[in-house]
DNA sequence: GCCGTTTTCGGCCCGACTGTTTTCAGTCG
């Protein structure tokens, strides 16, 4: 067994043991257990083999033996058990927001509810509202979770789905007789959530590959497998989460690669227009080539389809016919921003408030991907949850981040932070203290339900203030978890451009805050955008790979984006909006 | 269930917010 097979096992045990009851601080010692054999350095067998488990911080005699005898046979009768007694449906139900442990079992104890959809039929009846500890409000707002949920399907997030995909790819372009192979769909046009994976191929011999792609070892279920396409259900750990997708190969003679692969591309929108465009000029485009039945015009590759049509090369991420044909055909596409035109990043977090590493240990690791600068913007005064810093804990900051620009070499810390904006529209901090920053990233941390006129009023109060750099995460969101907070985007962005404020768009793969619709809005108001992973530890400032896929979703190009400034431009830019 | 030089029992992060209550429980971050 895996380590992450191992710790889900561990959830799912903290999980159930909530769900029954048990005391909080005996469910939570799972859940950490769980997380520090993710964690946990080397091979999880040799480690219980030399039976240095119980060195372990966190594991301790119950988990020891748990795991030993999950690594050892492979199952755990303790946990098999408590599958029997709590019913599957109210594991589900903890994905409503707003309902946890306590609820689910409240109503299974008097209602007997123990499904999403008895719980639903029960709100509707209005038997929920009617219990103790429960009300109207309650009732409406399980209700509305539950629509949530239903719109929400099985998407699963770009970050957690594109590996799956891409091991997938490798997979296929491994077997033999596969000349080509690309991910298509909406992981390719790197939308932030996917529903599936498309993978198309070529080959003169299309059914070993199929018989192969059904044998991978990732794959559950087989839901399909014909000649030309088949359709699995494949699974795979990320980053200690397992992800399920539906997944798809076609296999195409090599000639029709590229048809098949824009086609499966999409988006359907952009296949549409694009169809439209070749009948104009007297032809068919569709996966299986573009021509008359008497002529066909011949296309190695993708950019050969677009230029047959009179079109420049379309970007994948900007397929969504939002006027893509038309600045194809003008000639007047964007040359979108790269991965490796940023360089540096302006929003993260270190021992300092909630972040897991030091600000040296965070900086060099800025470092190590190439950044010339890495701005901190750990968290304020008053969120409190996040360990945010009193003004001698930020003059304390300030001291170490001046040591160590003395010290290190080849990478400059910037003196940011994640300032709350509070509920009236207020900086967390005194003019005077701000004033001692190289900038401020202003987010919102509290309120979340504040009706929409009051937030927009509140964020845009905040945008006024002279001290303010940038706004951060701009909704609040968490895809596929939580909608973000209610705010008039556009009135935000209007505000954003008169005060001449930067936009953050927020990398964690969670968030992508602001998303894309709204970071092309503004581009053309021409308010800067900024990159920022807001990594909470070294690793996830690689993050910030996940924001350009959105800026170039946006149309930004190199010079939209802040941060691929160079560090002696970023010094001189927020030093003239800083003033005298 | 875990942990420990303030230690083998009693605390574990804890405060804000919401919706329910009439002083508080549950959820969230």
């Amino acid at each position: 067994m895996t380590k992450d097979e191992v710790a889900d096992a561990l959830d799912e045990i903290g999980t159930l043991l909530e769900l029954k009851g048990e005391n909080a601080f005996r469910t939570g010692a799972y859940h950490n257990g769980a997380r520090a054999v993710r964690q946990l350095p080397g091979d999880l067998k040799e480690v219980v083999e030399q039976q240095k488990l119980g060195e372990v911080r966190g594991i301790g005699e119950a988990l020891r033996d748990k795991i030993t005898i999950l690594v050892t046979t492979g199952r755990l009768p303790y946990l098999e058990n408590l599958r029997r007694e709590v019913p599957v449906g109210q594991i589900e139900m903890m994905r409503i927001p707003g309902l946890g442990a306590k609820k689910i079992k409240a109503l299974h104890d008097t209602l007997g509810i123990d499904t999403v959809e008895t719980l639903k039929a029960a709100c509707e009846r209005g038997e929920v509202a009617k219990q103790k500890g429960f009300g109207e409000k309650t009732q409406q707002k399980i209700l509305e979770g539950i629509q949530f949920l239903g719109q929400v399907g099985n998407r699963v997030r770009l970050d957690l789905a594109l590996p799956l995909g891409l091991a997938l790819l490798d997979r296929v372009r491994g077997f033999p007789g596969v000349i080509r192979a690309e991910l298509g769909g909406s992981l390719r046009r790197r939308r932030e959530t996917a529903k599936d994976i498309d993978i198309v191929a070529s080959s003169a011999d299309p059914q070993p590959v199929m018989d192969a792609f059904v044998k991978l070892p990732e794959v559950i279920q087989v839901v399909g497998h014909g000649a030309a396409k088949s359709s699995v259900v494949a699974a795979m750990h990320v980053d200690g989460e397992k992800v399920i997708l539906n997944a798809d190969l076609r296999v195409v003679a090599d000639d029709l690669f590229p048809f098949a692969l824009h086609y499966f591309t999409g988006s359907r929108d952009h296949n549409i227009r694009m169809r439209q465009r070749a009948i104009d000029r007297g032809w068919l485009l569709s996966e299986y080539g573009l021509g008359t039945d008497g002529t066909r015009v011949p296309c190695q590759t993708e950019a050969d389809i677009f230029a047959a049509l009179g079109l420049a090369y379309v970007p994948p991420e900007l397929r969504e016919d939002t006027g893509e044909i038309e600045a194809a055909a003008a000639k007047a596409l964007p040359t979108l921003v790269e991965a490796g035109d940023v360089r540096g990043v302006f929003h993260n977090h270190t021992t300092y408030s909630d972040g897991n590493a030091t600000l040296e240990e965070m900086a060099l690791a800025a470092k190590a991907l190439g950044f010339e600068y890495f701005g901190v913007g750990d968290h304020s005064q008053s969120l409190t949850v996040a360990r945010g810093m009193s003004p001698a804990v930020v003059r304390k900051q300030w001291a170490e981040i001046d040591a160590l620009n003395k010290k290190l070499s080849g990478v400059r810390i910037l003196k940011g932070v994640e300032c709350d904006i509070l509920a009236d529209g207020s900086l967390d901090y005194d003019d005077d203290l701000l004033a001692g920053f190289d900038y401020v990233v202003g987010s919102v941390h509290s309120l979340f339900g504040m009706p929409e006129a009051e937030m927009t009023a509140r964020v845009c109060t905040a945008l006024a203030h002279p001290r303010l750099t940038m706004l951060g995460h701009s909704t609040g969101r968490l895809l596929l978890r939580r909608e973000g907070y209610k705010i008039d985007l556009d009135a935000v962005l209007k505000a954003a451009a008169r005060h001449g404020k930067m936009i953050e768009i927020n990398a964690q793969p969670m968030r992508l805050d602001l998303d894309w619709v709204h970071v092309k809005r503004a581009k053309a108001l021409g308010i800067p955008l900024v990159i920022n992973p807001d990594a909470h530890s070294p690793g996830e400032l690689g993050l910030y790979r996940f924001g350009v896929d959105v800026a170039r979703r946006g149309w930004l190009t190199r010079d939209d984006v802040f941060n691929t400034r160079g560090l002696a431009d970023v010094m001189k830019e927020l030093g003239r909006r800083k003033g005298p």
